[in-house]
Formats: structure tokens, sequence, C-alpha cells
DNA sequence: CTGGAATCTCCGTTACATCA
DNA sequence: CTGATGTAACGGAGATTCCA
């Protein structure tokens, strides 16, 4: 269906190369539609193409110079300005789309890698936050069943209170408990001072370890 | 409206040049 | 010489546009 001798509407045929001798290029078809004289480009089937036109050339320094200020301009290459780089550049305007596709396609690449790096940056932050996080919790359940121990100790041997040394103890004692301060906040026992609703304990007090526990 | 042809873009791949 | 890397070029597929 490509083959000319089956478009009607194909008049003329040549090969862009004779225009672009370096150039890789393709073919050209010059049709008549419309009454109005148009040129299309018919993509060349090059399979096992031993052809010169396939050699790869690299650009020069002052085309590639050219191609990356345009492509910082627009990524996208309307039909216009491919000719007119092409022509600017003396390069076959397929080698311009090529190359803009290729640009796209490594620039593509290139903020996909920076994305990793950001996410990767903001992982290991995060991952620092957590160990931080779950050592102060470490801590805190420490001190926490420490405290509990003493109260424990307190409540089974009330009169050790006075004479111990602890630092619970000299801070916290059974007189404190029953001092006006405590009766005042309707604290009469030590179960008081450390109770936790029902339904605190069942959610949202539980909520801070649960919170922790989210990240293991 | 529809079908076919042309052309575009994206994607994956290949081929070639260059360098360590 | 060889393997790795960068990139020009290719070909297929899907989407779009144009026209008879």
């Amino acid at each position: 269906m490509m083959d000319s001798s089956l478009n009607p509407k194909t008049e003329t045929m040549f090969p862009l190369s004779s225009f672009y001798p370096d150039a890789v290029s393709d073919t050209f078809v010059v049709s008549q539609q419309g009454g109005e004289v148009k040129q299309r480009r018919r993509r060349r089937k090059n399979k096992g193409g031993e052809s010169s036109l396939s050699k790869k050339r690299k650009l020069t320094a002052e085309q590639l110079l050219l191609l990356e200020e345009s492509f910082v301009n627009d990524q996208k290459l309307e039909t216009d300005r491919k000719e007119e780089l092409a022509s600017q550049l003396n390069l076959d305007p397929r080698q311009v789309a090529i190359w803009f596709q290729n640009r796209r396609a490594r620039w593509k690449t290139k903020k996909i890698e920076e994305k990793l790096t950001q996410i990767q940056t903001s992982h290991d932050s995060i991952m620092l936050d957590k160990l931080r996080l779950e050592y102060e919790v470490l801590m805190l359940r420490q001190e926490l069943s420490e405290a509990q121990a003493r109260i424990q100790e307190l409540t089974e041997h009330p009169n050790d209170a006075i004479s111990s040394n602890s630092p619970l103890a000299s801070t916290v004692s059974m007189e404190t408990a029953n001092s006006p301060l405590f009766r005042e906040f309707g604290v009469d026992t030590y179960d008081d001072i450390f109770y936790v609703p029902p339904e605190s304990a069942s959610s949202d007090y539980n909520d801070g370890f649960d919170y922790v526990l989210l990240f293991d």
C-alpha cells in the first residue's frame, strides 16, 4: 500500500538524499490532492540494509548547539520549525525529528532519575526520623515500666516510701497523694493518677504507639 | 459518515562511534 | 582487543488528520 505504483495520486517520486547527499533521508512523494501539490514523506524500509544512508554520523557541535537551544525553547517540533531547523543545519528534516525524539526520551529518563533520587532522599530522611522516634518510644516505655514497678512496690509496701531513696519516692509519696492539691483534682489513689479512660485506652491513647508501629 | 493514506509521536531496539 | 556507554537511526503500533 506504500508502493507508489499502487497509489494513483502519486505522480513523481525522488530521493531527498539527492539534495542532502550527506544526510540520512527518506523518500518523498509528490502528490496532487484537491488540485494542490503536496509533498509527503514515506518511511524508508531498510531491512538488512547495507545502504550508506543508514550510516550513522555524529552531529557537529554547532548543530547540537542550535538543536539544544531549540529544544529548550520548545520540546515539541512543529513542521515549520523542523523544516527551518533542517535547512539551517543542512540536515534532513527527519534527522531533526529523530534528534528531538531521542532528546525527549533522554529528557524523560533524566527526569525519572531525578525523581528517583528525590524519593530516595525523602525515604532516607523518613527512615532516620523513624529510628529516632523508635528510640524515643523505647526510652519512654522503659521510663513507664520503671515508674509502674515503683508504684507497684509502693502500693504493696507503703511504709517503704518514706525511707526510700528512689527519685520517685522522694517526689511522689503517699503524703503527696493525700495532699489537698491531689484531692482538688479528685485523685485519691495512684491508680487514679495513671487512670486511662477505657475509650481512650482502646483508641486515641494507643494511637501514639500504633503510629510508630506503622513504620514497621 | 466512512475507509484509506499519510504522518506524527512514543517506545523498544539496533548499529555505530568513542573511550577506558 | 574488548566491554561499556552514548546516541543516531530504525521500525512497529497507535492516534490523528485529511480527503475522496
